[in-house]
RNA sequence: GGAGAGAUGGCAGAGUGGUCGAAUGCGCCGGUUUUGAAAACCGGAGUGGGGGCAACCCCACCGGGGGUUCGAAUCCCUCUCUCUCCGCCA
């Protein structure tokens, strides 16, 4: 995979990608240079060959000769040593053509998605454009506490004894806390698995180089990822379960017939969160290590974005089901992610803080994931396999989620209300006081 | 952790230095036969890149990378993965 071949045939794509965003006109040049460059040594080493191949099985005919031809063996060893500069010759142009090659496949890793012509241009997060929004923020007679208060109140969560074990941005969940979390999970999963199709997935939790490279992590955003193996191999923490469930089908053709593949799976992820210093410091918001549920669809081109809409569909459901304030924002092009063509985020109502904050991001990154990756379908029997379209969404963010139910039900004694849809995964468990028809985490 | 065996086309499975891109079987596609089908028989067929109006031609690919050689599926080094036995372990 990542050979430099795949992105050959994308340079004017990979052109038209830097210029939407914030392009750099030099080095649109020079990947236009090397790509030119590249057909040239091409041809050269190919005729090199072609050449020396000749030679070669001419020296194997003459060497059969040679038993009864004293003649020919002599010009078979002429032509061996004859042959001897032309393979020298071929080395040395094989050896350019790969530092090339290195160069702009490692150009082309670097250079983001195309933001589609629904994208709405932009520099930054203020240009990003509201397209819905669902529910009405409560009227609190009381000032609300934030999850922080609340948490430690609850005595549900921990971030000192958290410090001690692992440092900042870390935290511990107790009690009713960590049921709570973990129904989040269940409910979430049982969702998308029994209403909206998708196969529940368990996947690695670390994975390698090629799998990071496959969905875009790397080679560029090494940085934001936990690195770990041992003296002889190299994994990475994922920062996402889009990173394995995307790579399920790397190097693979898919079958006609099996398409869409609707993937969900719970796992912990893992984000250095370099570069964020002192950006949401307090609380659950920013995690070195947090829970998600995700969403990942591999599908048809034909049908990537009505697939992108039915996906946030379901993410927000999540948060219809659970009674909480959102809006969804169809992100500019300037606050688009790496590999995204399109993109919706999300964001949950959190009343301490007053304002809407992301608790899914659904991207549908076209053939971007998949050129890298070479996930590529059948679309009929002997058809010619083509390029899959990715999708991946968060269906929804844990941590965020658990926030945004303790901040928006609380009361003014401190409880915290359990929307009545988790009431099956948390009823009877401690920690949890019935009355009623309501349940309630009491501190 | 120790010892050993492997990785070849959709699958099974030959091939240990010279027309091997690769025998054979199954499967697949086209045809003959048949009312239709099966069987039988005949024929075809890998992927990617480059060139040519075209018939065709060239390059690369036998797990990945490197080496030896005029020439490598075949020899050497290395990595990855799989399997068997022993040890350990949730």
């Amino acid at each position: 995979m990542l050979d430099a071949k795949y992105f050959g045939e994308a340079v004017s794509e990979l052109e038209a990608a830097l210029k939407r965003r914030n392009g750099d006109s030099q080095l649109v040049a020079h990947i236009a240079e090397l790509s030119k460059l590249r057909r040239t040594l091409i041809s050269q080493t190919d005729s090199l060959k072609a050449k020396r191949n000749q030679a070669s099985q001419e020296i194997g005919q003459l060497k059969a000769k040679a038993k009864s031809d004293p003649a020919a063996a002599a010009e078979a060893e002429r032509r061996m040593v004859e042959t001897r500069s032309l393979g020298d010759e071929i080395k040395a142009t094989d050896q350019r053509l790969a530092e090339v090659d290195a160069e702009f496949t490692d150009l082309g890793l670097r250079i983001p998605n195309i933001p589609q012509a629904s994208v709405p241009s932009g520099a930054g997060a203020e240009e990003n454009v509201e397209v819905r929004r669902w529910g009405t923020p409560r009227a609190f007679d009381f000032e609300p506490l934030d999850h922080v208060a609340l948490g430690e109140k609850l005595r549900v969560l921990d971030f000192d004894r958290a410090g001690k074990l692992s440092g900042a941005r870390f935290s511990v969940y107790f009690g009713a806390g960590a049921t709570l979390e973990r129904a989040l999970i269940q409910f979430m999963l049982d969702l998308h698995t029994r209403q909206h199709g998708y196969q529940e997935v368990i996947p690695p939790f670390m994975v390698n180089r090629a799998s990071m490279t496959g969905t875009g992590q790397l080679p560029k955003f090494e940085e934001d990822l936990f690195k770990t193996g041992t003296a002889d191999r190299e994994l990475f923490l994922i920062p996402t379960s889009e990173v394995p469930l995307t790579n399920l089908f790397r190097d693979e053709i898919v079958e006609p017939g099996r398409l869409p593949l609707y993937l969900t799976a719970y796992s912990p992820c893992f984000r250095s969160e370099a570069g964020s210093y002192g950006k949401d410091t307090r609380g659950l918001i920013r995690q070195h290590q947090f829970q998600k549920v995700e969403l990942v669809k591999i599908v048809e081109p034909e049908h990537s974005n009505e697939e992108l809409e039915k996906m946030t569909a379901h993410a927000e459901r999540v948060l219809q089901l659970l009674g909480l304030p959102y809006r969804t924002m169809l992100l500019c092009t300037g606050d688009m992610g790496f590999s995204a063509a399109k993109t919706y985020d999300i964001e949950v109502w959190l009343p301490a803080q007053k304002a809407y904050r992301e608790i899914s991001s659904c991207s549908n990154c076209e053939d971007f994931q998949a050129r890298r990756a070479q996930i590529r379908y059948r679309p009929e029997a002997q058809a010619k396999p083509r390029l899959a379209h990715t999708l991946n969404g968060s269906g929804l963010a844990v941590g965020r989620t658990f926030i945004a139910i303790l901040e928006n039900y609380q009361d003014a004694q401190g409880r915290v209300e359990i929307p009545e849809v988790l009431h099956r995964y948390v009823e009877g468990a401690p920690g949890f006081l019935r009355d009623g028809a309501r349940i309630w985490m009491t501190p």
